[in-house]
DNA sequence: TATGAATGAGAGTTCATTCAT
DNA sequence: TATGAATGAACTCTCATTCAT
């Protein structure tokens, strides 16, 4: 009979299973806390697993919330390649990110991991992960950078990467100004600050635009 | 003239150079490490004081880096303020963003310390200093938001400060990519990362050109 | 024009007015709290004056506490001794264990005073006071245990000081059982705790009747 | 056979030597100084761990004592009650109180662990712990009370708890003045203060003597 | 493989006491 | 004398990580 988690993980299945226990319970975690709340004992608690049993699969906390990361990541290129392959035509500024937004919007998950990244989860990871992580995601940008430079015929070569790290850029850095901490969240809710507080979604589809626009206008020559 | 730092900070004017010693040591061990390597013995140690004397003045770790990190800031700021108020008429987008590059340029520490502000520095602080930092720098940011949409004849109401912030959003989320963690380092030593490696002010400088050029031809009305 | 406390205390009034606030003020925090959560600060504070002010006229914090207690100790000998002298015929064992009682029934903070005395308070302090503060206590206590003496006819010579010492031993030793710390208040509230539920005073009285008859007994020769 | 105390503690059996291995380092320490001046990790260090392993068994430092103490209470409870069960008749009070001296001879211990108990040990505590030492003593004390009421015929219902909780009140009590604070040892040796050098064990057995005595006096009917 | 006991470094904190002013 | 800044030694507690079993 099988069972759902096997006390020894001797095939390869049973030690994927084992590795979705500990990112799922990872998951939930970060769902209801923050990567500073959150302890492997927890984590290993929330997986049925010792906390030993956690470093078998992963050998940092940070690891973790990598490959967690590299899964929302992946995921979100994943639609994003497919919408681009599947417009036939060149698109509109605004329909594009439009749709940007619309698949952000659906990644909530995403938007809160993207901002510890580089600064939290990058650092302290085995050579061997960052490699990994790191080839898998130059590879994917590389390739949907080009699929955004099919889309839009102003754009000149390499921009399409361009677009899609100033995306990155974007959701990293008012990401960050998005989520304020405990102590900040009661003193952005005063009225003098009404102008700082930012809405990730607006703001990115905003920039995007004006962005886009820049280029467009840029590469275009007047005659 | 100004004296060395009195055994016993009695006056106002003496606790302040103890203070400022105290941020001065975490500013020298920061340039040679970072963060997550410095604790307060440390930063004690380096300023000749004991490690309860720091605590006197400054809550957390967090706080001193906060402290830190607002110099940085409010200096960048008057800097910007004053080039922004010496410039006669009309600016051109080049002129102001070469400026804003040159300025950056000249303060490595200021883009060290902004990506983890929000993330890092802005957790575990006391609501005072959390308030009185957040409400200088609200002030200051729509200020100099001001001066900036008085610069450019085609920003509309409020997208001074939506520049600024984009430009702070520039230096956090590039800035991360930028400075990778030590075992990211070699890794993108390797020729198939060239696309990957990021100058963060080659970056800020084109991004916020194509980011006004966008803003500009979006507000500019073609007859 | 004389003011409360001088702010040099030149004289030795004032001098010892000094020391009284600092006595008081403890004396209030004491009755508040106990000696564990109270701090030089505080007492500092309460009594008007700088931390190291306090220094000057205690040397530990202990030396305030043992003090505090000596003047409560004095007190009840002052008013016992009174009470013995005043009696002019041999007392009946219950009338005197009732006046005892009585005497201490208005005296709470030395009930409160007593445990810590040997064990806390006689840690950490000079020489010169803990000399002079048991030189006090040893002929106060010499002499009225020899005004006890004197009030019973069946006590021996000597064995008014041990009466006087067994009663200093029930302060103490059911002192320390009525008056559980916080986490056992609340278990010696249970009812299977009823019967170690302790009242200070009841038991003083009951045990020291019971002394007093067997000392009578065992000195009163059976013909 | 014993075996020695295992590197990692994986059966119950094996988690109580290393529990024991810590009580037995304070134990010796307590032996060497006092409750003030020993420290965790010094407790650590003794029994050849680290300090964090220590606070996997106790949470505090008073908890350790307490364990300690309550081991050595249990243990003085246990030769108690085999010394009342095993006396066929009714005994006489000189050879009750001789034994319970002996008894107590025999664990210096005890002496100097019951009067920091309540005063110092039942602070910062568990609830936990609090609740299993409570309960614990309250049912001994409870059976040995009766042990020791069924020991006299001239004690009534209630009484043998009244003479064991007389018993404590006496080895705390006397237990503090005969263990002067070092500032106090020499002050103690000095000729006038010959009347008040306590020896614990005299005075508990004369006072227990005398107490005894009381009660039968007090209980048995004259005609 | 799996476990969870053990480690050990360090953060935060408190506070009695000292001492320069 | 009076002050309160500075000290520095503890202590509690946490937790990622290691490693014996």
């Amino acid at each position: 009979m099988s069972e759902l988690i096997a006390r020894r993980a001797v095939s390869t299945v049973q030690k994927e299973a084992k590795r979705d226990a500990i990112l799922i319970a990872a998951r939930a975690l970060f769902v209801e806390t923050g990567f500073g709340d959150i302890n492997i004992a927890e984590i290993a608690r929330r997986a049925g697993l010792a906390k030993g049993t956690v470093y078998l699969y992963f050998k940092t906390k940070e690891e973790i919330f990598l490959n967690l990361a590299s899964e929302e990541l992946n995921d979100w290129l994943d639609v994003l390649d497919n919408a681009l392959l599947s417009a036939e035509t060149t698109r509109s500024i605004p329909d594009f990110v439009g749709m940007a937004r619309h698949l952000l919007e659906e990644r909530p998950l995403l938007l809160r991991l993207m901002p510890p990244l580089h600064l939290v989860f990058e650092n302290n990871i085995s050579l061997d992960q960052a490699l990994r992580f790191k080839q898998l995601l130059a590879r994917r940008t590389q390739y949907t950078g080009g699929l955004i430079e099919k889309g839009f015929d102003f754009l000149e070569e390499g921009q399409g990467l361009d677009v899609l790290l100033n995306m990155q850029c974007l959701i990293v850095g008012f990401g960050q100004m998005a989520e304020p901490s405990p102590v900040l969240q009661e003193i952005m809710e005063r009225p003098e600050m009404a102008a700082f507080r930012i809405d990730l979604l607006d703001k990115f589809e905003h920039s995007l635009i004006v962005y886009l626009t820049g280029l467009k206008t840029i590469n275009t020559p007047q005659e």
